[in-house]
DNA sequence: ATTCATCTATCGAACGTTCGTCCGATATTG
DNA sequence: CAATATCGGACGAACGTTCGATAGATGAAT
């Protein structure tokens, strides 16, 4: 295949994901506000979720350049176009930004991960989704996906707990199907843990790495097929004649 | 065998790496002052050295945690034993003791790498010790590659321009090694730049993750031997029967 | 051996800036 | 006109950085 339609078919593959894994920003920030309602002191839903759209937009495009830490409240003001006090009327804190950002980051990831591999039957089958809807949910929601990993280690203790939590949930998620593919024999029988552990790494690297990955021409369908290919090569069950290493 | 026993040798072998490569927070301080000591104002080396290693020790362990630029210079002079003057005659700003740090950092983690490599032939052996290598040298100087991951983006433009270049050519290491083993039929004909980045990203996990890998009892030898074993699998030459997919 | 002058390494108070946060004033809306 | 949403200056705390003071070591002169 040409590169230019493996391009475009990659394109295709990408726009039809976020149209069936239904998110967005908007969507997300309209579940923020459902849920931290009480923080934010703006009663026009609206408006509110509006507003919180372009401040976690502003604070997800800051973070990701220079980090959390050092990203002002002036930064965030002059980016979003609100004021210092304006921004106070949808978080009580900084802290507590982060906070709001990370738990429902966390959960909408997991959602969609999940559902998507519950389309499937064979182990085989869910593997290859669930690395699929990793990469393509990973593109959608770049800024968020690095947000979680690069600014968890500076939450309290409390939340960095749960943050570790949600990530070995998301492992586990790979490593049950691994599990159901040695069960039935088309898995070779190997550490499932340690698997999808490696797995992960690979799939982090996907938005970790965004820039280099854009400049070698990668796209994410295309990373999805790689990283589908060493799986399948990793997990393929030995031959006989091969089990004397 | 039992784990008590593979434990002790992955000790052991960690131990003997550490010998042979010949790393520590000592030399790699003094490095710092040989190429740097216009920035140090003290004259007595071993008195300078000593407390570089002390700052250097004591960056990496605050920023590991909370990140660089959370540190704050009083965290610093807390944890040295220095007063906040006395930190000003190893390094002339917070940000010269960043890049200090980075440079060094890069440039003995891939002389390190290159060197172990040179000491083998084949294309298998020279990829098993490159792994070998960067898992046991990361075991070893982890806060140190933590801190090289993560505030990288956080440098200034030139800086952080010459951080990338030194990451690529490390996985470029790897790169060389995967196109002579195709060339002589040990690995099968893949993108070598492709496997290169999943291999490195898998490696990267090692310290970014320490605490979960240690959480599940992994050894550094035994995560290195895990990886020679996700590496051989996937290059594996392809049997002729199966060239069907 | 003692003294004194010099040099070195370290100290910690102080400076100007910027930070997160608050709150009374103002604009907008139904 | 009341309610709502936003504004921007002000506040104390904490920041990176500077600099004159100081304690200890060194070495030459007495």
């Amino acid at each position: 295949m040409v590169p230019a339609v493996a391009n475009r078919r990659a394109a295709d593959e990408l726009r039809a994901f976020r149209r069936d894994a239904g998110v967005s920003m908007t969507e997300l920030c309209r579940a923020i506000y459902a849920e931290h309602g009480d923080s934010v002191s703006v009663q026009n839903e609206t408006i509110a979720v509006a507003n919180l759209a372009r401040i976690v937009d502003a604070t997800l495009a800051i973070a990701n350049r220079k980090g959390f830490a050092a990203m002002s409240l002036r930064d965030l003001a002059r980016r979003t176009g609100l004021s210092l006090g304006g921004l106070y009327a949808y978080f009580q804190s900084k802290d507590e930004l982060v906070a709001v950002i990370q738990r429902q980051g966390q959960r909408q990831i997991e959602q969609v991960l999940r559902r998507q591999v519950d389309q499937h039957v064979t182990a085989r089958a869910r593997l290859d989704e669930a690395i699929r809807a990793h990469v393509l949910l990973s593109e959608i929601l770049r800024p968020w996906f690095v947000f979680l990993y690069m600014e968890a280690r500076h939450l309290g203790q409390a939340e960095r707990r749960q943050a570790v939590a949600m990530e070995e949930a998301t492992e586990e998620i790979f490593a049950a199907i691994i599990r159901e593919g040695q069960a039935d024999g088309s898995f070779r029988d190997t550490d499932a843990l340690a698997a999808a552990a490696m797995l992960k790494a690979v799939l982090q690297d996907w938005y970790l790495k965004h820039g280099k990955h854009g400049r070698r021409g990668q796209t994410a369908a295309g990373y999805a097929r790689a990283v589908q290919e060493l799986a399948t090569r990793y997990l393929a069950p030995t031959p006989m004649e091969e089990i004397t290493v």
